[in-house]
Order: structure tokens, then sequence, then C-alpha cells
DNA sequence: CATGAATGAGAATTCATTCAT
DNA sequence: GATGAATGAATTCTCATTCAT
């Protein structure tokens, strides 16, 4: 059984990671066939040949990109084994500590642009929405994760453009007063 | 009586509407001089003639973005009088009732993105978010300001992209959560 | 009697200075009225009232150039009052210690480059060439007068494009090696 | 046996030749990719593709003007066997009955004007000169040598520009003394 | 399969030129 | 007289796309 091919995913695989790259460094409004190839170390018509169309190649390196955070986000979540332990993961997620970079907060707000014109995008960005949700609400009742879900959202981007972001402390005491919201359901109240 | 001359604002500010007009209709990646002079009614060289540079003209028509939408944030906020009338407001503002059309959260996320690479807009953004907390710390504490203020921009983007929107009671019991999260500590509770 | 033109000639020559300015500092090839008249210090539409043609306006500037020039080379040779001193006056020349910068031999090929092309200047190119060796002349024979003419081109070009230029001593050796032909002549001999 | 390839040379060549033909029919004024695509006989997109900047353009142009006009010097002097046949080629190249037009010196300008600019170019001369003068001076001591070559250049420029240009005696006549003042030295006068 | 060459369309700029004031 | 505004025509340069090999 002979393997006649090489590297069979290898050179479109590169090309996608390459347009991220490029998204990263200089934007989607700068993503050109050529910048990409230079980013990948292909010829220009190695990605051409790969991909007819260039808003199709930023889609499916879109969605790659965004199943990536998605599966990192909810392994975070599903990492936790207790309430508590669920909070401090999503404490830590909205503190913005798994960020190594401003690499991650720019490709998602390329992402947001770009997916909100793309009904392919969109759909995927959906289910990545619900993806999360499902994680938070093994251990928060429904409304909670998506409140949750949606501070994490707030406080990502506020952070990055805030010359003084909020410290860990704080963003723990809001999370908190937004648990025992739940609390005060099943307590009874309200 | 006919007002014949061609409007005292004059070009610049029309040239400038059109760029946002195009943003909005086809997205930052496809902004060029030709598409922002069509949109603008005015032939290619008048665009160039007041603005050297695209990037500049972009920067400037999305400086101009964020200051008209701090604006009605903040005249939102500041019509109210109780802090009743104050959550009510941050309310409405959270289930995108203000919006009228898919313009103006998408034009936000252009914004956001192309922000993200301009020193000089993230500037004006920073300036943005402190104006957006200092109307709400009238009626909330600092802290409860800036969770609130981050909720906005999380429900606002979910609720772009879910199909399945929240409806207005449920993001009225979160808001409550977090301003008894206030009260909470006034109280000397937890 | 009333003066009411303030700088009748001013503007105009300003205009024509900041055009040599242009041609040193960028060369022909780059001039544009923009440049002239941001060189100048006037507004763009000062410049198309003065000259409406830009060949023209370089010529002018040329001209005027060129006049300068072939006056101060006169000067020096007309300063001479003997054969001794008219001789060291011309190996000077040939030694480039005349200018300051380089921006003189830079004008120098721009303007040969421009009046080969530019019958107007080609004329008044003669009228220096003729006007230097009738200078010459007042102390050389004319065959003399020209062939050191020649030599004060050829020296300023190579010492602009050598690394390494030729000492004063070399060139007054290869100057009275001219001067000698000279007198060899007037000796008789032949 | 017809050859209907499209020439093994190719275009890129063809375009640096016609580059050439623009500046010497109209001058580096007047030198745009579209007028060099129009000389070649090539698509405009033709000329782009093979020079990513006009001005690298032009100085490739210009730097294979230079080898050539510096073999063909050199050639010229490197047939004479005898220090007269050297002289004899020295007076020609003076007289200039080596140009067919008015095209070479035409260029000369232009390469000076140009290469006074642009430090790769500079370099290319230097060597061109350098280049010369060691093929004069194989004939004649070094001082000569670098004398006869500035002579040179100067009698292309004012047999060039002036209206009644100097005749092959006279040249000879001025050349020889500069030949007696290396013989005179090697005689111990002086 | 893959890619270098090639090209036509279009992009950002620059510019000469005109003209109302 | 002088100039700021305005514009249509290049100009440089970039790009998507095609295609022969």
């Amino acid at each position: 059984m002979i393997q006649d091919t090489p590297a069979p995913t290898g050179r479109r695989d590169r090309i996608l990671t390459a347009a991220l790259d490029v998204v990263a460094e200089e934007g989607a409004i700068r993503v050109t066939y050529r910048r990409i190839a230079a980013a990948a170390g292909v010829p220009l018509g190695s990605v051409t040949y790969y991909f007819d169309d260039l808003n199709q190649l930023l889609t499916e390196a879109f969605t790659r990109l965004a199943e990536t955070v998605s599966a990192h986000y909810r392994a975070q979540l599903e990492a936790a084994r207790t309430p508590e332990e669920a909070r401090d993961a999503v404490v830590d997620i909205m503190s913005g500590t798994l960020w190594t970079s401003e690499r991650d907060p720019l490709l998602t707000f390329e992402l947001y642009a770009f997916a909100a014109r793309t009904p392919e995008l969109r759909t995927v960005l959906n289910s990545w929405m619900r993806a999360s949700r499902d994680a938070l609400a093994r251990h928060f009742d429904p409304l909670t994760a998506r409140a949750l879900d949606a501070l994490v959202e707030g406080f990502t981007l506020h952070n990055f453009f805030d010359h003084t972001p909020l410290g860990r402390d704080d963003i723990a005491s809001v999370v908190q007063a937004l648990l025992e919201r739940d609390r005060g359901i099943s307590d009874g109240k309200k």
C-alpha cells in the first residue's frame, strides 16, 4: 500500500493558517491572494489553485478560527468539576488571562465584522454561541449562562480598548452578582 | 424659494457620510475611493481632493460614527431622572430596540475591527467608553457602571448573531441582579 | 507717486527660485506645479497664475541658472590680472573648490539633460559657452581657451562621480601642459 | 524553419531596451510605464509584472546603457596597438565621429542627471570611469589618462551644444599637448 | 498536480488645469 | 490680480484571474 499523497492537507492547511496570519497582521481589509501566498511561503498560483474564491477562503479560515476558539472556551469550562471551579474559569476568561497577545481579540473583531455579512459564517457563530452556552449551562441556569456569555464578550472588548482594564477581583464581584440571581431564583424569591 | 447652493456643510461632510454608507452596505473590506464617490454623488477627484489618504478618510468617518453613537447613548441615559428610569434605559439599549436596522450593529463591528489597528481611533473608543461609564455612573456605582456597559456590548453582539435573541424580561432580570450587587454592598451584606 | 505694486517681481521670482530648489532636491523628473508651489510657500493657483506652461517655467528657471553660473565663471576669470592668476583661477574652478555643495553640479547635470531638448535653452547654453571662452581668451589663445573650457566640464563631472577625485596639483600639471601648447606655438614650433 | 517562440531573451530585455528608447526620444522627464509599454509593444501589465518600481526599471536600463557605452569605449581603445593608434582613437572619440545620431549624447546627459541621485548608478558610473582610465592607462601614464578621459567628456558636451564644434585637427593638437606633458616628465624636464 | 508567466481591470494617488469669487 | 475649490485625466502600482507547461 503506497502512500502517494505526501502532504495532502499540508498545502491547503498552510494557506488557511497564513490567511489568518495576514488578517491578524494587517486586517481583513488588506487581505489579498498575494499577501496570503507570501505569508504561506507558496507561489501565488498555488493559492488560486486551491481556492477559486477569496471570500470562500476567508470564510473557511474564519470558520476554523471560530471552531478553535470555541473549542478552547468549552474545554476551559468542561474542566471545571464544581460550580466554584466553573465560576473561576469564567472569571479567568473574562480577565483575558488566556490570551497571550493582541492577536486573539484582533482576530475576533475581524471575525465579527466579516461574519456579519456572510450567512455561512453567521451560522457558524450561532453554533459557537450555542455551544458556549451549553457548556455554561452545565453549571448554571440557562439565563445566567447567556448573561455570563454576553459578559465575556463585553469585558473582552472593553478590556482591549480600555487603558485601565478591570482587575480580576472586580470581575469576580460582578460574576458573583449574576450567580446570586440564579440562587435567588432557586431560593424561591422573585 | 429654492435653495440651489450646494449645501453649506458641503462636500467634505457628504463624503464622510457616504463613506459610512459604503461601509454599512458593503463592509470596510470593499471600501474604495470610487465607491465612496459614487455613494456621495461626487466625482472621484472630489474625494481625493478632500482626503489624501483613504485610511485617514475612514478614520475620520469612524471617529464621527463613534462620537454619534456615543452621544446617542449618553443622551438616552441622561434623559433618565431616577435610577429606575436609568435601569429601563439600559435594558432598552441592551434589547437593541433603539436600532432600526442592521446598519448600526454592522457599523459597530466594522468600527471595532478597524479601530483595533488605528491608534487614533483606539483613543476615540477609549474616550467613548469613559463617557459611557460616566453617564452610567450618575445612577450606579462605578463597577456596576462598567459591568452594565460591558453587558450592553455583549448582548448587542449576541443578539445580532443569535437566532433566538433574549427577550426584554430576561435582560431586565439580569440587569436587576447587577443592580442588587450594588445595593447588597451598601447594605453591608456579603 | 504711489507705489502700488508691493513686490512686483517678488512672487514670480520666488517661484523660479523654488523651481530650481525642487530640481536640485528631487530632480527635474519629479518637478510638478504642486511641488514648486510647496517649495515656494505659495498656493498652487499662484504658480499656474504666473506660468501657464510648466516647461516654460523650467526653461526660464534653467536660463536664469545658466546665466548665474556663467556670470560667476566669468567674474572668476576676469578678476585675474596676469596669465598666472588666470591659470590659477582655472585650476580652482576645475578643482570644484568654488562649489559649496552637490547642489551646483547636480543642477548642471539636470540643465544639460533638459537643455538638450529645448532649443531655447540650447541657445542659452551656446551663449554661455561662448562667453566662457571669450573670458578665457583674454589670457590664452582661442584653442587653448576651448580646451580649458572643456576640461573644466570634464573634471567637474568626473570629480563628482569619482570616489577618488584628482588633487589640485595634478590638475595644475595638466593645465600647465595645455598652456605650454600655447607657448610652443608662439615659439614658432608646431 | 521559422522560430516562432517569443525570443529567448524575452520580455524583460525588450522592456529595458524600450525604456532607453523612450528616454532618448522624449527624455527621462517624460518616461511612464505606459510609454515604455507602447514602445516595447507589450501590454502595460507586462511592464509592471517585470518591474515593480519605475525607478528601479530606469536604474536597470541606465546601468545597461552605462555598461554598453563603457564597453564600446574600451573596445575602441583596446584595439589600438601602439600609442599613436591609441592617440588617434582618443581623438576620434572626442570628435564624436563614433556617434551616429544625437541619441548617444542625449542618453548620456540623462544618465548623468539620473545617476547623480541614484547611489546604485553612481557606483556603476564610478566603475565605468575606472575602467576607462585603465584602458587609457595601457598607453599613457595615469594622470594623462585621467586628463584625456575628462577631456573626452568635455569635448563631447561642448561639441553637442556648440554651433561651431571643434575640428579634428584642433582636438588632435590639444591631445598632443597632454601627451607631451607625459613625455616631458619622463625626459626629466619641468 | 502545480506554478511561473502574463494580462486586463481596477485601485490609490497625483496632477494639470479651469474657474468662480 | 490672486487663490481656493473642484475635476477629469493620467500615473503608478496592485490584483484577480487565466493559461501554457
